[in-house]
DNA sequence: ACAGACGGGACTGCCCGTTCCT
DNA sequence: AGGAACGGGCAGTCCCGTCTGT
């Protein structure tokens, strides 16, 4: 029926990206990607050269999707800290919360250790999401809405903390469960010196040792 | 002679996390480790019944190695607080600058997306590393040669720092180049409280809580 | 130019023949036939999912070989008599004098003990043979040029003749010798009732007791 | 625990027998016969030096157990056409009607084409049972009480017929039940002369037509 | 004489990326 | 764009034969 589609090249990384978060990368194989998008393996090769493309596809789709979220999330409201506070929910809820996208990322990293464009694909994401952040910190600084001695340390402490989480999700899976988007989100804004959120508590999540690192880590054991 | 030798097994887990180290554990065929220990594919099967099991059994050499070796490092000195320097040390050595244990905990993470066994092995790992470490800090608490509100928290904080550190490295090979040792050993030992090294100098790595976290993620950009 | 060879199954089923014939099933393996084929093994699974598929279609392929030759050969006369001749030399040139068809047959009859197929293929071919003969004998029979009192009975002791020679020639070998042709050729038209070749010769062949059995057996003995 | 048995490798190749007999020889491993025998492998191997040498003790085992039986069978009577009879009768038990018997020397017939010493042994062992006919017919011809003008061709062809019927066996399991023993016997014995069972009976089965070739192919058909 | 762990080699069946022809 | 065909590679299996130890 359609002939001609030239969408088909983004259907069909929106499938391997679907495909590869659910099964993993060398578990999903090109006929399942072709077929998950309504085509066939001889047509998928029209659109890609090589499976590695399509991985690449696949990236780019995930990178573009996240700004475009992250972007219209923003947009939505004026307030500064009320955009940095939009985007640390979105950002743990599509990293974090989303079990397919830890295991997207996780297969990315791996596959980074032997493909280069994969890895530099995900430098420059990544570096592009960190002055994203800082934009908005920095904006959330000049409104006197957060404390921050330096923008920047504060941000890449954050996102380290969201690798961390990530990586301990595999292994306690409970700290990820959708339950807890609103722990992590306080850790995550008391890292980037977020107000208390009640007035009258004692400053304990801004209190120093608190703070420090990590403060997912300090999360009460599970039972 | 190559009849009888009950090592065998050792060696062939020997043989495999060298090879998975360095190429990866899906870029590695049966051939190659068996070839590597001396054997054929036919003995290899022999002693283990599948890919898999050469994979856990990898993992356990690994682990047992990784004991051993920290063991024997705090058996040397007798100082808590060197004690718990030592293990630090060797630590770093074997987790962060060497690139092939980087290589093979990443497989094994990634793997454990799809293994519950690998998943199971390494939790365990982690929370024995994990007492460990908390062992030493204590001891070297109750030696007053640190200070740590809470000991547990301290270490969990450290050994996310040094896997943030790892995925870093993925992106930013340098930050885990031989070099880098004393610096990254000095923001661990801060994470857990350390004295400051020369009394002479700033006191900005102590500015503890600030920087306790990945403190590692502070450092100097490359240029 | 590999691609798109719709006679690629007939190639592959020829070449297993073949090499099925000089070496025995068991003794040839699958990256033999393929490469024989000039294709590799991957490829060959492409068209046979498995080793016994492929004993399958090289006996297809015999059966249907023979047929046309035989089929070939009788449309060159029209005389009923010289037809039946004609089948009979074929016959005897394929089957018995050509080693690698005693070889062919031997294994498949042994195969035959345990892939019903095998067996239930062998069984529809003998019987189109047999039906083949006997309508030769029944035209010859109605032409006057034979004496037969039950074709189908002089039919079936015919080719049980040429299956006791196979076997003899197992460990008689020179009794398939290429020049034993007119010998074996003798007997088995004396067994179908032909008269005998020379006018003036005794007619010992046609005696009764000369012609019981399979008359080859009376073959002087191989010094 | 009998810790010396001479006849262990007597046992050995019994098992062999039986068991290549059920199975054939291909798939059956030296672990089934040594444990069939109540031994283990490493075993089996103080008493054959290969797969080979047991497959020459299991035709051996065969042989000789053939030889003996057909010894005590004619031992038994002291007519010569009864003993005869005997024979025959024995030989077509356990040659024909045993199936496994029938697997067995078809196996044996595949292998020898590759083994030479299987050929030999089964060529010696061939000539030394026509040998063992012939005197017997002989005797009874001495004695009037069959007509035979060669006996060897006689022997030769009755031998040639059973070794046809086995084949036929392969296809058309029915022409070797147990209820065939009779009729297949009656048609041995008409090729080597006996005279007709019941006298008044047409001597249909001595006409010369009649019995040519194999008579057992003139059979009813089996519906 | 026996037991059985072990080594070695070969092979089947399969998967999957890729190419080519239509 | 479709899909038949190809190619390489590898896991898992089988089983023979050997070797140590008893």
């Amino acid at each position: 029926m359609p002939n001609y589609a030239p969408e088909m090249p983004l259907k069909l990384a929106a499938s391997a990206f679907a495909l590869f978060s659910r099964h993993g990368i060398a578990q999903v194989n090109l006929e399942a990607v072709a077929s998950h998008a309504g085509v066939t393996k001889g047509s998928l090769y029209w659109h890609f050269a090589s499976k590695d493309e399509l991985v690449h596809a696949a990236c780019a789709h995930y990178y573009q999707n996240y700004h475009r979220r992250l972007n219209a999330e923003v947009a939505k409201v004026p307030d500064p800290i009320k955009r940095l506070e939009q985007a640390l929910r979105l950002s743990v809820r599509t990293c974090l919360l989303d079990a397919g996208n830890r295991v997207f990322t996780l297969e990315i990293f791996t596959r980074s250790l032997y493909d280069e464009t994969v890895r530099a694909g995900w430098r420059q994401f990544y570096g592009s999401v960190r002055e994203f952040f800082i934009g908005l910190v920095q904006a959330a600084l000049l409104n006197h809405q957060i404390v921050a001695d330096d923008p920047e340390l504060a941000v890449n402490t954050m996102l380290a903390t969201m690798e961390g989480i990530k990586l301990r999700a595999l292994f306690e899976p409970h700290i990820c469960a959708a339950t807890e988007e609103g722990k992590i989100l306080a850790s995550l804004e008391s890292i980037l010196g977020f107000p208390l959120p009640a007035p009258g508590a004692k400053p304990a999540v801004r209190a120093p040792r608190q703070r420090a690192g990590n403060v997912l880590l300090s999360m009460e054991k599970h039972k």
